[in-house]
DNA sequence: TCTGGGGTCCTAGGACCC
DNA sequence: TCTGGGGTCCTAGGACCC
């Protein structure tokens, strides 16, 4: 029964995990078996989420979590000695942007970020509105990360201003309240000394939600260590929406079922948390409403997504317009990938309209591109569908699905010489209406017109290029058409 | 002219396969 | 010629995070 346990996980639950082998790993290598005692249900469970009867939580406060205090203001501030003590706001400074972040001097004038920049102008005439140097603020973030690894190996960045630090990793005598908390305090001196005067808020806990609760505590610039068996106690009084997860959405939802602190959670059953919210989300919040939390500290992280988007401050209504913006997006979005070795077989077409509704088309290729032609054509493609007369605030490309290689590396594209595309081949018709896009599965995926044409209304000769299975920038051949649907763009 | 940009994760339905 | 169930892949939308 073991040995057939064993191998029934081996064979189906990792699909995933062998491919990206994630939290898993906490379990340190100890291959496990199922103990006969334990029903499948609750073993799958030990596989997803670790053991449930060795202790969930650590028994030391040995996460810690830093943040560095109104990082991109802070930054300006550091460089510019005239912006100290003064409201600085970073973030979009065009029609439409939005408060990335404010210094503190402006947050006392109710200024926060997420606000709309308008709304901060009027709030507060005299900040100085910046739109950031984002150069100053990656450079600035990498000593802090260097700094912080230096302490433990195991550091898991969350964004620019924001990292998880595993203590029990690190070169400690020992875990204790004494020791992370000196050790917090040097390094919270080591950032501010290494970054030139920026200064970060620190909490320490036995988890990565009470590291995050604790490093709120006591901003700016200050260090809460939460002692090992005071978390409940900690967390009871707070808001629900303490717990990461819980935006005002499930805010409400709670609300309106007469939850609104830590507190009135742990008295509700899983089961009912389940019903109002769902299956992940519901049992999630429960755990963590009883501090139970277990997520390990992960440096490495694979890139799922990759995107260009943009707001413009008037709506767009030009058709052309528009495909000459997601061909430019594409063309970035296709370098990112390249940047980082990565291709991917989803596209995805992102839309908001002048009413804010947001949405997305997606397609998916047989195999992965880098390629930005290939992204823009099908961009482009999925926009044809789609009404866009009322006018488009936002408009965005993304590829999805990544693999970190590309297929026409492997099969490269023009060293077959009978690869089924030479010139007396059977090609397959034009598409006679606006639909250039075949169904993923065929053998053309996907055909463009050359350059000085569009789709429109006229007849002529049109350079196609043809992208099948196997190669996505594949050849290009002319055609006599006869399509009332084709015009020159000239 | 209220509401950014870059992401992650989850849900739900349909297609398809065994 | 009807009744399944499970699993995977794809698409669209939504909540959330920094």
């Amino acid at each position: 029964m073991d040995i057939l346990g064993d191998e029934f996980m081996g064979d189906r639950l990792p699909a995933r995990s062998r491919l990206n082998p994630a939290p898993s790993q906490v379990w340190r290598g100890i291959t496990m078996r199922r103990p006969v005692d334990v029903g499948w249900a609750a073993w799958l469970d030990v596989c997803v989420r670790g053991p449930p009867y060795a202790a969930r939580m650590r028994s030391e406060a040995s996460v810690l979590h830093l943040d560095l205090d109104a990082f991109f203001a802070s930054v300006e501030q550091r460089d510019k000695p005239s912006l100290r003590g003064k409201p600085v706001v970073v973030g979009g400074v065009g029609g439409r942007g939005v408060v990335a972040t404010a210094s503190y001097e402006a947050r006392r004038y109710g200024v926060r970020s997420a606000m709309s920049t308008r709304e901060a102008r009027s709030r507060c005439p005299h900040a100085a509105f910046l739109s950031g140097r984002f150069h100053a603020y990656r450079a600035a973030s990498e000593q802090v990360m260097t700094t912080l690894r230096e302490l433990s190996p195991l550091v898991e960045p969350l964004s620019l201003d924001e990292a998880f630090v595993d203590l029990a990793a690190a070169d400690l005598a020992d875990l204790s309240v004494d020791t992370v908390t000196r050790v917090a305090e040097e390094l919270r001196a080591a950032v501010t000394d290494v970054t030139g005067g920026l200064t970060a808020s620190v909490g320490v806990g036995s988890s990565k939600f009470i590291a995050k609760v604790a490093s709120d505590l006591d901003k700016p610039d200050g260090l809460v260590v939460v002692s090992p068996g005071t978390e409940r106690d900690l967390l009871r009084p707070m808001h629900v929406t303490v717990i990461p997860g819980v935006g005002p959405a499930t805010a409400e939802r709670l609300r309106r079922a007469g939850i609104h602190t830590v507190a009135d959670l742990e008295t509700v059953s899983e089961g009912e948390l389940v019903r109002i919210l769902g299956n992940a989300q519901g049992h999630g919040l429960h755990r963590l409403a009883r501090a139970d939390d277990d997520r390990p500290v992960v440096s490495e992280r694979e890139a799922k997504s990759v995107s260009v988007e943009g707001t413009y401050d008037t709506d767009l209504t030009d058709r052309r317009l528009m495909e000459g913006l997601l061909t430019r997006q594409s063309g970035a979005v296709a370098k990112r990938l390249r940047a980082h070795s990565l291709s991917g077989r989803t596209v995805t077409l992102k839309l908001r309209l002048h009413d804010f509704t947001t949405l997305s088309r997606s397609v998916t290729l047989p195999s992965p591109t880098d390629h930005g032609g290939t992204i823009a054509r099908l961009a482009r493609g999925l926009l044809t569908d789609i009404d866009t007369s009322g006018g488009v605030r936002l408009l965005g490309v993304g590829v999805s699905g990544l693999a970190d290689w590309v297929q026409e590396d492997l099969f490269g594209i023009d060293d077959d010489p009978d690869d089924g595309w030479g010139p007396d081949d059977d090609v397959p018709d034009l598409p006679t209406d606006r639909q250039r896009t075949w169904a993923p599965g065929s053998d053309v995926v996907h055909a463009t017109l050359g350059p000085g044409w569009v789709w429109g209304s006229g007849r002529g000769v049109v350079t196609v290029r043809f992208e099948t299975r196997d190669s996505p920038a594949g050849p290009v051949r002319s055609f006599a058409v006869d399509d009332p649907e084709l015009t020159p763009a000239h």
